[in-house]
RNA sequence: UGGGGUAUAGCCAAGUGGUAAGGCACCGGUUUUUGGUAUCGGUAUGCGCAGGUUCGAAUCCUGCUACCCCAGCCA
């Protein structure tokens, strides 16, 4: 982990450390509450560092709670992910998993009580009628007929939902509210439904389940949870919770704030559209590397400590309208791999060079240092042979101003090497540029060469010794800053046809046996990181988590 | 045209009556055997708009405007 600063302000931590200190609060209690009905994403990394930071840094707890209150939409398998992208992240939550159907016995009680309390009646109302009855934005509901419905009867049949003796969407239980409230929640919002489904927990023992409103403010409770952290659209439901926290009898009286949800240009943070890729087959599952989620992006070689920072640079507010620019999140990673990254050298499209002034078995190793600026990391060792390999776009037939790698004539520096110059070029029959050959000026080891100046350094690779490796290059899944900002137009319209791009590349040969989920920066190139399930120490396979800034492409792009 | 919110630079964001932090991006200089990094400097006479209160307003008041969320038996 690297150092981390003190976390910026922002309106919620200013207010928990008032409190602290006025003596409100001894200690916070906040809870992580996904759904498992999909993997975690970015937008749930920045909730999750604010929930566990706050806790952390105030010396309270922070709980990790399922909110598993629909069985048709859930599974097993997002619980797990879910755990390991918390605990990859680097966070530890207080005491066992929780979830929200631990408390169904006590939910289903308190239930009742509101039912005895003339607070719930359980309304025959089909989904369509209920909808009718509820009004519209700025028309009032109507009350249904059975709402003045006896105590008793709605008690009974409360119980027999329960027990299975009706259909899906044949009977609910609702709170009795206000139909002509002006927030719609409140107009007699369904406290139960009916679900004839295997629930991952608790089986097959519920017929009905409780609604999201129902249950969130009453397993704070029953948690003590003291600040109950939410996204800004859970605003308007905050009157119902303080309404259920009000009318039953609980333990505890937490507080909900809403802070704005985390958008990102170039991507999608909807669990919903992120799992329509994945059911379409547009990316390789939930963790593909191009996937904003947090082990898609743990297989694209983002750190920990580089979402952490990421989620700190980008803050918490209520501002709603914020699109965060993606370049962002790419410079914690990048400053994260700079100061942590081991160097190496990887030809991702190779083009022959051959040294014509040396031997044929010509043959130099160096040392050369594992990272610039670190001692730390052990060197490599970086063997020189007459045939090597270069980028092809390091070389230009026809060079434009100010490209200063090689070309007919030109000399370069090739990294931790000799200044070479390139006096020959060798073309295909269908004038395509196969070979380079050049020579090399002895006097330019570890120093300049005399009366002039080389500017251009280029990484390069053995043919002899390097080895053979698979390069993904990934990019932006989308091709537009807001892929899903027209209401009925399809993001998937939208799609990069060059996100992954797959190079046969050639690695220097320190790479050999390297493990999954080692991280690189290729000089000159990029960051890259050897996938968790495809890479191989026989076989490496590299995935690009991003490129180095490319200032050549710039002054290219401007003219 | 109901209710709830939000407006500070291209983007995120601090600031809660005392004269506009910080980060990203961008532009320029220096260093450099990674066109990377590092480093130095520049970028809001201005805080959605219009009035008002005040010695003094991004902060208080009034009136506008724009955008976001809500009519699931989803969360």
């Amino acid at each position: 982990m690297t150092t981390e600063t003190t976390p910026a302000p922002n309106f919620i931590r200013n207010q928990v450390r008032e409190e602290l200190e006025g003596g409100q609060v001894a200690s916070i209690v906040t809870r992580f509450p996904p759904e498992p009905n999909g993997f975690l994403h970015i937008g749930h990394a920045k909730s999750i560092c604010l929930n566990f930071g706050l806790a952390e840094e105030t010396g309270g707890q922070c709980h990790m709670r399922f909110d598993d209150t629909n069985p048709a939409k859930e599974e097993q398998v997002y619980i797990d992910a879910i755990k390991a992208d918390v605990n990859w992240l680097g966070f530890e939550w207080a005491g066992p998993v929780r979830f929200a159907s631990d408390y169904f016995d006590q939910l289903y009680a308190w239930a009742q009580h509101l039912v005895r309390e003339g607070l719930a009646y359980v309304d025959d109302l089909s989904p369509d009628e209920i909808r009718e009855y509820r009004g519209t934005l700025t028309e009032p509901g109507t009350p249904s007929p059975y709402r003045e419905r006896d105590a008793d009867e709605s008690l009974d049949l409360l119980e027999r939902m329960r027990q299975g003796e009706f259909a899906e969407g044949g009977r609910v239980l609702r709170a009795k509210i206000d139909m002509a409230s002006s927030n719609i929640n409140l107009r007699d919002p369904i406290l139960y439904r009916i679900r004839h489904a295997t629930h991952h927990q608790t089986g097959d023992n519920w017929h009905i389940y409780p609604s999201y409103d129902f249950t969130h403010g009453q397993s704070d409770a029953i948690e003590g949870i003291t600040h109950s952290l939410c996204t800004l659209e859970f605003e308007d439901h905050r009157p119902l919770y303080e309404w259920f926290l009000h009318n039953l009898p609980v333990p505890a009286r937490p507080r909900q704030i809403e802070f704005a949800r985390l958008n990102l240009n170039y991507t999608l943070t909807s669990k919903r559209k992120l799992k329509l890729l994945v059911d379409e087959g547009i990316v390789d599952g939930w963790d593909d590397p191009r996937m904003p989620t947090i082990s898609g992006m743990r297989r694209r070689g983002y750190t920990p400590a580089s979402i952490r920072k990421f989620c700190d640079m980008v803050g918490v507010s209520r501002s709603d309208s914020g699109l965060v620019d993606i370049a962002m999140l790419t410079h914690a990673i990048r400053s994260d791999l700079e100061d942590n990254a081991p160097r190496a050298m990887c030809v991702l499209r190779p083009l022959k060079v051959v040294l014509t002034n040396v031997a044929d078995d010509f043959e130099e190793t160096y040392d050369v240092a594992g990272h610039p600026a670190r001692d730390d990391m052990p060197v490599r060792k970086v063997p020189l042979t007459r045939e090597l390999y270069i980028d092809h776009h390091d070389f230009m037939e026809e060079p434009p101003k100010k490209f200063f790698r090689l070309a007919p004539g030109k000399e370069v520096r090739l990294r931790n090497s000799y200044v070479i110059r390139c006096d020959e070029v060798i073309k295909d029959d269908a004038g395509e540029v196969v070979e380079l050959r050049c020579s090399v000026d002895f006097d330019t080891l570890g120093r300049n060469p005399e009366g002039r100046k080389v500017k251009g350094v280029l990484h390069w690779v053995s043919a002899v010794h390097g080895i053979p490796v698979e390069v993904r290059l990934y990019d932006n899944l989308f091709t537009v800053e807001q892929p899903d900002r027209d209401k009925d137009a399809d993001f998937f319209d939208h799609l990069n046809p060059e996100s992954l791009i797959t190079c046969r590349a050639i690695a220097e040969p320190s790479l050999a046996g390297t493990a999954p989920e080692t991280r690189f920066q290729f000089e000159r190139v990029g960051y890259f990181c050897t996938d968790r399930y495809a890479s191989t120490p026989e076989k490496p396979v590299f995935n690009r988590t991003v490129g180095l800034k490319d200032t050549w492409a710039k002054i290219r792009k401007k003219g």
